[in-house]
DNA sequence: ATACGCCCCTGGTGGC
DNA sequence: TGCCACCAGGGGCGTA
C-alpha cells in the first residue's frame, strides 16, 4: 500500500485540487470498504467547501467548512485518480467514492481490494477518532528523537522489523520503507528491538527520515497500482537497495570478498530484505 | 500486555 | 491457453 511518502503525495495532490474549492458533486458507488462509509458522507459533501488537509501516518483527513473531518485511508491497494474538466475517459473498475470540483475537476478514490476506508467526524475531535487515538509519533516531526524511540523499544522482545512496522511505535513506516531505513541503519530486521535503544537509535531516526524524506521527493513509490494522483508514476522504486532485490549484491559489499547477497526472510508472514554482511 | 496466525479482498505473475 | 498456487504497500481481531 501507500505508505507514508505515497500517502503524503496523494494529500498534495487532492489539496491541489480541493483546498479552498467547494465539491459541487458526491457519489459513493460502494460503501462496503473495510468498514461501511457512513451513509450521511454523499450528502455531507455535496455542496461542502473544502478548508485543508492534513496527513497523520498513512490517514489523509480532508476539513469542510461547517467542523467537519473527512478521513481517508487507502488500504493495500486504493489509489487516488484526479482527471481534469472534460476529460470524458471511461471511469476505472473499483471507484468507490467520486468527487466533482466546483472547477470541474474529477477525483476518484479507486480501491480494488477494499481494504481501505472512510469515516465522517468533527475536526475537533480528530485525533480521538479511535483509528488515530493509539498512533506513534510522526517519524518527519521534531518530536521522534532518539531518546523517544529509544523509550517506545525499551524492553520489546520482538525483532525490529515487527516493532516499526507497530504504528503505536512509529506512525506511518510500512513494509518497503522499513527494510529500506534498516539498510541505511545497517541494523537487521531480525535484531531483537530492546538492543536498539542508544547507539542504533542514534543511527536509525536519521535513517528513517531520510528514507521518507527522500521517497517523498520521488513521488513516493510506484509498483502495481499506485500511481501520483495526476497518473504519473513515482520513482522511488528505482532508488530502493534491499526491497524486491533478493539475490542480487548489496551495494555496501558488491564483489567484496564473502559479500553477502541480499535476503528474503519472512517475519510475522511480511517479507524482510536485508545484507546479512553489512547489517547487524 | 504481547505476539502470532488468520482474515478481510482482488489481481498479477510464474510454473506446470 | 488454462488453471492454480502464491504473493502483494495495511491493519484489526481472536487466541495463546
Amino acid at each position: 500500500m501507500p505508505e507514508l511518502p505515497e500517502v503524503e503525495t496523494v494529500m498534495r495532490g487532492l489539496r491541489a485540487r480541493l483546498e479552498g474549492r467547494t465539491i459541487a458533486r458526491a457519489q459513493v458507488n460502494r460503501a462496503d470498504l473495510r468498514f461501511p462509509i457512513p451513509p450521511g458522507l454523499e450528502r455531507r459533501l455535496t455542496g461542502a467547501a473544502v478548508t485543508g488537509f492534513r496527513r497523520r501516518a498513512k490517514y489523509i483527513l480532508m476539513r469542510l467548512a461547517g467542523g467537519d473531518s473527512v478521513l481517508l485511508h487507502l488500504g493495500m491497494s486504493g489509489r487516488v485518480a484526479v482527471s481534469p474538466p472534460g476529460s470524458n475517459a471511461a471511469p476505472p473498475l473499483h471507484e468507490h467514492l467520486v468527487l466533482v470540483s466546483n472547477e470541474g475537476w474529477r477525483i476518484g478514490l479507486v480501491d480494488p481490494r477494499r481494504f481501505g476506508a472512510l469515516d465522517l467526524m468533527p475536526t475537533a475531535a480528530e485525533d480521538a477518532h479511535r483509528l488515530l487515538a493509539g498512533l506513534g509519533p510522526e517519524p518527519l516531526d521534531p518530536g521522534f528523537t532518539p531518546n523517544r524511540l529509544s523509550a517506545a523499544l525499551a524492553g520489546k522482545r520482538t525483532p525490529i522489523k515487527a516493532a516499526l512496522l507497530d504504528q503505536r511505535v512509529v506512525a506511518g513506516l510500512g513494509n518497503i520503507y522499513v527494510s529500506e531505513a534498516l539498510f541505511r541503519a545497517a541494523i537487521s530486521p531480525l535484531r531483537s528491538a530492546h538492543t536498539i535503544p542508544g547507539a542504533r537509535a542514534g543511527r536509525l531516526v536519521p535513517a528513517i527520515q531520510a528514507t521518507l524524506e527522500e521517497a517523498i521527493a520521488a513521488g513516493g513509490s510506484s509498483l502495481r497500482d499506485y500511481v501520483q494522483p495526476d497518473g504519473e508514476l513515482g520513482y522511488f522504486q528505482h532508488a530502493w537497495k534491499v526491497y524486491g532485490r533478493e539475490g542480487e549484491a548489496c551495494e555496501r559489499c558488491p564483489g567484496a570478498p564473502g559479500c553477502g547477497l541480499i535476503r528474503r526472510v519472512a517475519q510475522a508472514g511480511r517479507s524482510s530484505f536485508y545484507c546479512p554482511r553489512t547489517q547487524r
